[in-house]
DNA sequence: TAGATTGTTAATCGATTAACAATC
DNA sequence: TAGATTGTTAATCGATTAACAATC
């Protein structure tokens, strides 16, 4: 019983909820494996199949009531509750994250930034105070967050991905362009936009750069 | 001949040129495949099946030329050339993004820079001036950029992205967090921290959160 | 030479898809 | 009822890994 789930279908359930949600703001109530999978370019014998690993949400005939669905999903992926957050780096890119609005209705809160710049540590970044990075192990620890966004310098990422975890943070998605070095048990996700880029160089022409040689 | 190389592997090429590049700058001027695979988490005979789809870089014995390597990737992804890139979006993040400093050693350049707000038109960011997005596709088009970043606000992603690709823009990195509709050929690559983020939940203790009750 | 490591083949593993009985 | 769509099984497809001859 309980088999494990593959993470690559994990990894899917996010877009579903999001394709719902986005349904549901429009007014649809019900919606089918076919529809969904038109809008997510995914064939709608995974979506039934992904389902199905966590039991039967549909019905033969009509299909999915959505905002069933919705609160099936937020449970499967533990957003029934509000998880904090904490941003290390305050920067241009840590203020990007403080102030990103689809946190809140997506089951996060920002509840702390850090920095180790003195200039910054006491300015307010959308409503949350900038602590000194010497608190953060305290704070994350009292508070018992776990999940936090690095957005620190490269040279910093791992050292301060060390402390995160002294920290007893369990979940990181980091900015920076190289590999953490993390104890089995944390999660890590990675987001580095020339990492995606150059995947798409791969398939332009690069002769149309410069269309004139 | 030349068969199709499966997109997975091209999505992992970006990773191996980062992690060499890494290793040149600490000095270092050979690797193993072996080695690689420890700091990526990849097994040792997946990068020599990956890299043997492009040809024979590599010795018995003594593993790669680091510098060698770089250099062949960088063919492969079309990176030996610097690509003019748009950033659509003047908000928190597409400042984040115009200031992003990975840009230029990684084969890019932040050409242009576009919003639909008047305060932000003309003002300059990082070096670049933001122009008002209705002289979008005349520029684009004229300059014959290919690449965009799309940082606008969820409800006009869409409507924005259409305009990029009337533009002749054939690859997209967006961060609306909803599948855009684009014509076949283009390429998509998304970034949305919150699925990334939901991800993780469903591996995290949801009752430490509240380790109280 | 002995040790190391490649490129490649074949075997394994896992994910996707097609098909369909069940049923709303 | 007839049409639509689910959940699931079996078949297919593709990706990863193990193993090893070749050779530096």
């Amino acid at each position: 019983m309980a088999t494990e789930i593959p993470d690559i279908v994990i990894g899917r359930l996010p877009l579903y909820l999001r394709a719902l949600t986005h349904l549901a703001e429009k007014g649809q109530t019900t919606t089918s494996s076919h529809e969904l999978g038109q809008r997510l370019g995914i064939s709608s014998a995974q979506i039934r199949k992904d389902l199905s690993h966590f039991g039967e949400f549909g019905k033969q005939g009509t299909g999915y009531h959505i905002n069933f669905l919705i609160d099936q999903l937020r449970h499967i992926l533990h957003l029934n509750l509000v998880w904090s957050i904490a941003i290390v780096g305050a920067g241009y890119l840590g203020h990007a994250l403080a102030h990103y609005q689809g946190f809140e209705q997506r089951g996060f809160r920002v509840a702390w930034v850090f920095d180790n710049d003195p200039q910054r540590v006491g300015e307010t970044v959308n409503g949350v105070e900038v602590r000194h990075i010497n608190d953060m192990i305290a704070c994350l620890r009292e508070e018992h967050v776990q999940m936090a966004l690095l957005a620190v310098p490269t040279e910093a990422a791992q050292e301060t991905a060390d402390m995160l975890i002294e920290a007893g943070i369990t979940a990181i998605l980091s900015y920076a362009p190289i590999n953490l070095k993390v104890p089995v048990g944390v999660q890590v996700q990675y987001s580095d936009p020339v990492v995606q880029m150059q995947r798409m160089t791969y398939y332009l022409n690069a002769t149309a750069q410069y269309p004139e040689t």
